[in-house]
DNA sequence: TATGAATGAGGATTCATTCAT
DNA sequence: TATGAATGAATCCTCATTCAT
């Protein structure tokens, strides 16, 4: 105790020597689950990946499902970050540039680390952290909602909450398709394509 | 032909028993899919639910694998069922008509049993039946996209092979989501409207 | 039971079918055994590759341990005859003809079926059928033995029963062994030295 | 300096602490396979006699054959050693001498631990580890070759190979024949009877 | 705080054998 | 007597987690 002031600057390396050991642990679990899946995922496994023990491992997550937890919300960080800044100037924009915004952001986001998504969509559902999810489709949800409240003008729909749905699962659907199912046959041009036909299937229909 | 009264019902008795061996099985296994997701489907959990012994599992199937591949491969033939009947006359309707139609067969298809095609749409992907799956979707495809060759003259898009994939993805996007994440806020009035709010969506698109 | 006079043909059609599925059942396990090992020697499997039912293995044979040993039992006879009869002339011969009969003989044994034979020697301690082998090597202990005492006058040795082992167990080997564990770098002509050397072996140690 | 002595002991003691481990699963696997044969050596029950859990059992051994090959290992390094030491000075005696000790030494290295001796020899060809009996009998091999190429002008052989091999596999023979089934019938006195027979029946045979 | 040895419940699968038909 | 469906004990092995050092 009383060498806790004395020590701050080890301190400050040992909280950085916990960071980093966090940060090689959240690394080494993204990696097996996209090159192994998330069976294959052990935590001893993680823990030789990391070059943490594993005892060290479960002073950091309490469980397996944490770690999985630490990956998803990291992604999701990586994710929304860029969504935010894509999405800065959108609310002066027009219904028809606005859309194309949205799709083309998704589209990036898609693209941040596809296999990363991949597994994480597919076989996270069991993680409990449907909550995260959740959390992460809310505020997607929300800022396309915010958008069309500002653009009502152009709209020809009235329950913008059910067109906010409509529309935030379209597009999400569309992109990850695309992204995931067709990565090989999607080249640049083709992926424009896809993102022009998004935006008028969205754009059209929100017009009435 | 005297001895056939004598062994015929032998031999059906038997069948029949090996029937319902393997229908107990497949039921088992699905229900502990829904109850408790894949990682809880273990061998022996769904030989003790289905009272069928271990060993007559693997006499039936050879692996974990094979028994979900059975559940999946069931539950698709019963969508498959619902969607040819339903869409026997599409053929024929007007792009409106058709469109609403489509939406509305895809909405019963997943209110078959929609927490098994939750499941099976989310953990399945690792067993190796990624092909039935392509199958069932390309299938699904199939039928929208025919129909929309002969109705070329209503459309407005020329890609018809782009104009399908966002259409059939868009679709079942929106009913899948729609029963599986919001089953509890969909009184069969939203449901109308989301099935009017789709259709309009499509329609809108491809008439360009 | 007033069946059985009036039957006689019937009976012997039945005991020539019995005949056979025994027959059947030998051969497919000793073919199983030579194939794939003890271990992959299931009755199910023994079962399906000699077109028997399982139910009926289990009606001939109460055990898989009783299969194996028929298998050992026929091996051997087969063993037996050739040896009997390959040394009917042995005991008007003189020792060293004798000797080299007593090992050329033994080369054939391992001839007849030395995959099979190999099988046998090492997995089959386990099926507690020790005491064949016993009567097995008792019988071509005796058969050598008895030789020894015809032949005396050429002996330079007084305890022919120890005498006997030395040389049943030293021709038994080297037999073994250069049937088995040598096949390939055996031609005809090194055959034929090591013949030579395992008479030469035995009938100086005999002559003293 | 100061720091090694907090570190050495425990770094020690957690080395032994695995060392008696792994030594205690090779002697349990040692003590079942005499016991109880191959078959019914099952990687629980070695876990359960050696007070080892299943789980370690598997840190140490990757499977069931990794195990009897280390007990293989073991015992092949007792006798070798056993076998060296006795030989050391073979090389400079002359024929009769040094065929003494070479049997006496099989007899002596199969006294070592005869049952396992058995067990081993019989049961285990299938470990895979064939190749490591291979480099035994390849030692014990060269070791005899060695000393009959020295030993060139008391023969009346030519083929050293071939004497060798002839040579090599009848002490073998004999000395395990002997050890394994005639145990109890094998005075000391009865077997150096034997070992005399032994010694004059190769003697006699290399003199030519 | 770090380490990694140890744990053991649990999972997939096999196979000798039984027994109803 | 033949059949083959059914049985379940037993086997090998994994992995999340704990704990002594």
């Amino acid at each position: 105790m009383a060498r806790k002031p004395l020590t701050r600057p080890r301190k400050i390396a040992t909280q950085e020597r916990s960071r980093a050991t966090v940060d090689n642990l959240i690394e080494a679990t993204a990696r097996i689950l996209v090159k192994d899946g998330f069976d294959k995922a052990s935590t001893n496994r993680i823990a030789e990946v990391s070059g943490v023990s594993i005892g060290s491992l479960y002073q950091y997550f309490p469980s397996k499902e944490a770690l999985v937890a630490a990956v998803i919300e990291r992604h999701q960080q990586q994710i929304m970050q860029t969504v935010r800044s894509e999405l800065a100037q959108v609310s002066t924009q027009a219904l028809d540039q606005a859309m194309r915004r949205f799709v083309a952001v998704a589209v990036e986001a898609h693209r941040l680390d596809p296999r990363l998504h991949r597994v994480l969509a597919e076989q996270i559902p069991r993680v409990g952290k449907l909550e995260k999810l959740q959390t992460f489709s809310r505020e997607n949800f929300s800022l396309f909602r915010t958008y069309l409240e500002g653009a009502r003008d152009e709209l020809g729909v009235d329950d913008l909450e059910l067109a906010s749905f409509v529309c935030v699962t379209t597009i999400e659907a569309l992109t990850h398709n695309a992204v995931l199912h067709h990565a090989k046959e999607l080249t640049d041009d083709r992926m424009e394509a896809l993102i022009d036909e998004a935006a008028r299937l969205v754009t059209g229909y929100l017009k009435g």
